[in-house]
Formats: structure tokens, sequence, C-alpha cells
DNA sequence: TTGCTCACG
DNA sequence: ACGTACGTGAGCAAG
């Protein structure tokens, strides 16, 4: 291992990796530990009340379902899902039988079966693992200490496990209530939720030096509006209808994700044609973002991998695979890791700026979670006014780019309320 | 152990 | 003609 040393610090020095590892990795990890071994209350009391409901939910929908059914099969099981609507029922099947929830949209208006599967799979997921879940992993000090892992991902993200606690619910109101029952640890302090406002496409901004997003985003605009009126050609935002808006954040979505006219087609429900005309429109409209896109995916397939603004690596196999879905899916890859990797880089810089900021004033504000664009806190409520705007402009100031990084923050004594 | 599904950013 | 959006983790059924 000590041999090793020199040779490790010199091809960090020859990647230019240095900073990264020394100046943000290492002392990071210490820092998530701590984060660890702090861990998050679970009100026990909150979540067997909602077991109670939600398992009263599920078994009314059970019967309702049998009786549709004419039989009594295990809801829970696909193979079974599949025989009774496709089969019994004779509903039209997609590619290889597919129960996913995209799919059963489509035949939900053709037998009232559809949207009771539906239900019992949301109402399920909530129970098997958010509900019964989460209490498995409740430890003797009332509390759940997740494990991050610092070196998984290929992006430079952090994951987290046992349990996993950056998928928590909260786009459905029901499934949502499910954060009610994560506590500060004690009755004086509230928990404080932190998050990036649209952190991917502002990196991207800079990254392109995309002139007219980058004044979107200093001017605060609506990004999705904006973008719904630049590639709809309208020229007053009160005359962008919500579809179109929801239209320009798929195409927002997909640029971040390394745009295909198929992906937003699929994903928007509209022609590849169509699909390939909004993509046009939004690199005629911003053009900078079209040549680094490019450039991002030449470079790749000249270096074999694509690197962070903080000179994280990603090598990039697939981007000359002679296989051609393989081969896409590493420009993809090539177009979205340094976006996803910067952002991810970002917020692991703020984090070690917060937790210097909360030890230099010995503020017993503790940071519990991070999910990827979020950091949630337990203040106590005399620190509370002082800390809010300290921890938002440190998070601000993180890294300093052509365009502003924005917070928003809500603090609340749950983290339902921290909204 | 694997595949499907679904929860999050 | 090809054929999928990027990054994760967990629960369940089936083999
Ligand atoms: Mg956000």
């Amino acid at each position: 291992i000590y041999k090793l040393k020199d040779q490790v610090i010199n091809s960090l020095k020859e990647r230019d990796q240095l900073k990264l590892y020394c100046d943000l990795e290492l002392p990071l990890a210490s820092i998530l530990a701590k984060m660890e071994q702090n861990g998050i209350r679970l009100d026990i009391s909150t979540i067997r009340k909602m077991e109670e409901e939600v398992q009263e939910k599920l078994d009314d929908l059970t019967l309702r379902i049998y009786k549709l059914a004419n039989k009594e099969f295990n809801i829970n099981s696909y193979a079974q899902v599949a025989e009774v609507l496709y089969d019994d029922l004779n509903l039209p099947a997609h590619k290889k039988r597919s129960t996913a929830a995209d799919y059963l949209e489509e035949i939900a208006s053709f037998h009232p079966i559809v949207n009771l599967i539906l239900d019992y799979r949301k109402y399920a997921k909530l129970q098997g693992t958010y509900i019964k879940g989460l209490q498995n992993f409740v430890h003797g000090d009332g509390k759940i200490h997740t494990i991050y892992n610092q070196f998984l991902t290929q992006t430079g993200r952090l994951s987290s496990k046992e349990p996993n606690l950056q998928n928590i619910t909260i786009r459905d109101d029901e499934q949502r209530m499910v954060r009610k029952a994560f506590l500060p640890s004690n009755e004086n302090s509230y928990l404080l939720s932190i998050d990036y406002s649209q952190i991917e496409l502002r990196v991207l901004a800079h990254m392109a030096d995309a002139t007219s997003l980058i004044n979107a985003f200093n001017n605060d605009e609506d990004i999705h509006l904006q973008t719904a009126m630049k590639i709809f050609d309208i020229e007053n935002k009160d005359d962008v209808t919500s579809l179109q808006r929801r239209q320009a954040k798929a195409v927002n979505f997909g640029i971040i994700y390394g745009i295909s006219d198929w992906g937003l087609a699929e994903q928007l429900g509209v022609s590849v044609s169509k699909a390939k005309d909004f993509i046009n429109k939004y690199f005629a409209t911003f053009p900078e973002i079209k040549t680094y896109l490019d450039k991002a995916v030449s470079d790749c397939e000249k270096n074999g991998y694509v690197k962070t603004l903080f000179n994280r690596i990603r090598y990039v196999k697939e981007i000359n695979d002679p296989n051609y879905t393989v081969r896409e899916f590493g420009k993809r890859v090539a177009m979205n890791a340094p976006i996803q990797g910067t952002a991810a880089d970002i917020i692991k810089k703020a984090m070690l700026d917060i937790d210097k900021l909360l030890n230099d004033k010995n503020y017993q504000t503790k940071m519990l979670l991070q999910i990827h664009d979020e950091l949630v806190f337990e203040v106590p409520e005399n620190e509370l006014m002082e800390v809010i705007p300290l921890i938002c402009e440190t998070m601000e100031n993180a890294a300093s780019l052509k365009v502003r990084l924005k917070v928003d923050y809500g603090y609340g004594k749950n983290w339902y309320d921290a909204k």
C-alpha cells in the first residue's frame, strides 16, 4: 500500500485530479460519515397509522379486482396480471406483454380493472417499500441511518442504501404523506430543506456558454416557459398553454439526457417527425448548445472519456462500439455525464463549505441528508433564521459560473412540511 | 439470482 | 434499417 501511494498520487497529478481527490472527495468522506451517524428520526406511531389505512385500501382494491377478473390471483405477480389482462380479458398487449404503468395507462379506458390494478400497485409500493420497509431500518435510537456510497455511480453522484433515502416519495399527494413521519430528533428543532433550482440546465448553460439561456436564468425567468416561447414561436407569455410548457420541459430534460427524436417522441406521445421539429427548433434557438453537445460527443470519440468541470472522468467504452444501439448509448452518456457530474461536483463542494461554516460558528445545526440537488438539515429553533441565509448563500456560491446558481428552501416540524 | 416494476433526482 | 431518453435502490415473484 505504501508503494502504491506514490503511484496513485502521480496518476492523479497526471490527470489533474489531485484537487478533486484531496480537496473534495477526501474531506467529503468524513462529512458523509457524520451524516450517517446523525441519522434522521422516524416516528413509528405516524407510520403505523398509515400502515393500517393503506392496508384497508389494499384489501378493498383486492376484492374489487378479484370480482372484475372473476377469479382470485396474486396481483403482485406480473405474470398473473398479464394473464388476466391479455388472455382472460383479451386487452391489447404491448411488446413482451409488459404490464408497466406506461402501457396499462393506454388501455385503462377499455376495462375498469386496469385502473384498479394501477391503484393497487401504487398502494402496494407505498406499503411495502416505504411503510413496512422503512420501519425495518429504525435503530434503537429511533432513527434511520442510511449508508451513502461515495464511489459507486458513473457520474460522481452519491447513492444511498439500507434504506435508500434519496427516493422517498414526493410526486404523488398520498404517497408524499410518508414524509410526515420524518422528524427532527428533538422538540426544539426543525427540518430545513434547501434545493438547487434547475442546477443541471444552469450547468449546461455555463459549459455551453449559451448566452440567451444564461440571460434567462440570470433574469430569474421560468425556464420551461421561456423555452416554450422560443421553440413554438410565441411572443406573449400568457399565450403559452400548459401543454406547450410541458412539452418544452420534456425537451429540456431530453437535452440533459442526450436527446434523441425517438426518445422525445416516446416521452411526449407525439410523432417522431414532430419531436424532430422540436429538437431542431431548440438548437436553432440555442445554437451554442448544439455546438457544445456535438463537441462533447466528438471529444469522447477521440479520447474515450468525458470530464466534468472539476475534472472528474467517465470512461465511455461504448462510444466506439460496432453495435449501433450501444454506440448511441455512448453518445448520450457523453452528453449527460459532464452535466450530471458537474452538478454532483458542485453540491459536494457546497457540503464542504457548509460543514466548515457550521463548525466555525459553532452552530448545532446538523446536515442529515443529500438528495442529489437538495440538502436536508436539522436546525434548532434559535438558529433557524440565522442559518437559512448563510447556508443558502453558501450553496449559491459553491461554484462561480457564468450563470447564477439559485436555491429554494422550506422548513417545518417534519419533512413533509419542509416545502 | 434474475427480471420486472416503480420510487427518486 | 437500426432503436432508447440520464443516474440510482428496493420489493416481489419465479426459477
Ligand atoms: Mg430542485
